[in-house]
DNA sequence: GCAGAAGTTTGCTCCAGAGCAACATCCGGT
DNA sequence: ACCGGATGTTGCTCTGGAGCAAACTTCTGC
């Protein structure tokens, strides 16, 4: 019963899950029921892999609900993460950028809600959906962009400068108001952290331990509230 | 006469010039006529910028001959090079990724012929000349990959292991027979290559003395010839 | 041919942060 | 309620490579 992703073909998908999602925010209701009549649903636990860097991009996806990691595996074995993609955004787009492999691996972060389609179908939603295209490539301009800073970060920031960024930009995408300030929207661990910032978990932690002293963060196991964002601020600038 | 980035337009250019390059393979001798007349031809000497980060992304340009590197300078002045680009290429084609501005700066490496197109008639491209999107969008996706593997590198990787790898790579992309070895083609210094790698211009000397007595490279000023390139592949596994 | 600039080499010191180890805490399953 | 496996914390050591300084080499312009 509990088999893995769960696939599940609803009973019939809402046309208002993407009437206001920007790659088809200017179709009409009749094509939107076109897209969702053509689209597989399906559910994701946390922690599983929505597909595979290298494996063939025979399908491309939407992210209804919940969050992924785009992330590569090295030769020996680590993991980077190169990206968080929150709700409401595309991906596997590999089809868009002209490659016919998955370039990385999707693993989901929460449990999560994807549609997906065959990718033998892209051209059909360029060439007959108005914007999907801009819009599907606006995305990648944005992706392409945090990328940019991501090498830039590398190059250049200290590690505490770069966990402060990256909390920042992760209470930024998926932040949450909660008493006593702004939650990350998803479990994440010191190991994932780490991940993202090309840092170790043990750093990672004596980082998050002194700015829990200092009052700037509040963490309990897999969950860390932001108290004093401008504070992270002036640490990520270093 | 001696106007730093020289602008000539050529008495006429000859079609023979883009025939041959990706974007522009599918098409007929009148279409590249059309389009080299809208084109304006410039000269770059080496180390000028020919686009800035941030500024309207109001061109794009095809590099026909020479090498651009495409930088981004951090808050404290500091360059990261992003990638490098050789001759044959689009660059700055924001507008391909739906953005109104350079997400960072190209400069020449070399002295360098560009010509460029003003960015509204990037859709007339689109449009009109079968095979120049989805070319475009190969070299995207080229790029996006490039980065990947740069984040990766920086994430994982010494810095001996990349710096080795820097210089596989620019001997793939830009890599010229000499006796002796291959040679990379234009000139680099030792602090171009720690931009590259995100290192210091001291560390780069020195790896590269050391590896200069165990054979595997020669290096003149500004001039680097990779002896043993297998040697620098086992290197730059780590 | 000379002066100054640009590029390169090398030695020395120092420290951020990785790596290792040990322990503490939490959580889910039976 | 208990056990075992994740997850998190903290102390200690050690090192890669940055930072600084100084000298050397090669170019460029006058």
């Amino acid at each position: 019963m509990n088999d893995h992703p769960t696939r599940k073909t609803l009973p019939r998908l809402d046309e208002s899950l993407l009437t206001h999602l920007p790659p088809f925010s200017r179709l009409e209701k009749r094509q939107i029921r076109t897209i969702l009549d053509q689209a597989t649903s399906r559910r994701y636990e946390a922690g599983v892999a929505v597909f595979r860097e290298g494996h063939p991009a025979d399908r491309f996806y939407m992210l209804l609900d919940g969050y992924v990691r785009v992330v590569r595996i090295t030769a020996t074995g680590e993991q980077v993460t190169a990206l968080h993609i929150p709700a409401g955004q595309l991906l596997g787009i590999a089809r868009a950028i002209g490659r016919d492999t998955y370039p990385a691996t999707a693993m989901t972060a929460t449990e999560s809600i994807v549609l997906s389609w065959p990718t033998r179908l892209w051209d059909t939603f360029v060439a007959e959906y108005d914007g999907f295209a801009t819009e599907t490539y606006k995305t990648v301009g944005h992706r392409v962009g945090e990328m940019n800073t991501r090498i830039v970060e590398l190059a250049t920031q200290q590690v505490e400068q770069r966990v402060a960024n990256a909390l920042l930009r992760l209470i930024n995408q998926t932040g949450r108001k909660v008493e006593g300030g702004i939650e990350i929207d998803f479990p994440i661990t010191r190991h994932d952290l780490s991940e993202l910032t090309a840092t170790t978990l043990h750093t990672v932690s004596r980082l998050l331990s002194g700015w829990e002293k200092r009052g700037l963060v509040l963490s309990k196991r897999k969950r860390i509230t932001v108290c004093d964002p401008h504070a992270l601020v002036v640490l990520g600038q270093g």
